[in-house]
DNA sequence: CATTTGACAAACA
DNA sequence: GTGTTTGCCAAAT
């Protein structure tokens, strides 16, 4: 297979692989696309995902174990975080260390 | 091709 | 702990 895929490809095919019940962050998810300060490009990716896309972009949260989103889709992916089982406060605060997904 | 835009992150105050 | 500034870089315009 090309190693000339796209960036948005690698972090499809990163998101993609994240198991239930686990999150990740930008910044790892950039790290593992290849271009480690890219944490910025990854929300932009999954900011642009097609509707219809089956990609679990709720798993990707920030550095501070924190949702980025706000108004709306600060709840819907809160709710998707916890239908997995993911304890998340009222302010969108998960805790990193406990559902943090590691290679 | 040039400029703007940001689902981030680290450094700083 | 919070708020601001700076660096970063792929994608959109």
């Amino acid at each position: 297979m090309s190693d000339q895929n796209n960036f948005s490809e690698r972090v499809w095919q990163i998101i993609a692989a994240i198991p239930a019940g686990k999150v990740t962050t930008y910044g790892d998810v950039a790290q593992l696309a290849g271009s480690p300060r890219a944490a910025r490009q990854v929300g932009g990716v999954l900011r642009r995902l097609p509707e219809g896309s089956k990609l679990p972009w709720f798993r990707v949260i920030n550095r501070h174990g924190r949702i980025s989103l706000q108004g709306d889709d600060l709840f819907r992916q809160r709710d998707a975080l916890e239908a997995e089982g993911i304890e998340v406060s009222d302010a969108g605060e998960i805790e990193l260390e406990k559902y943090r997904w590691q290679i």
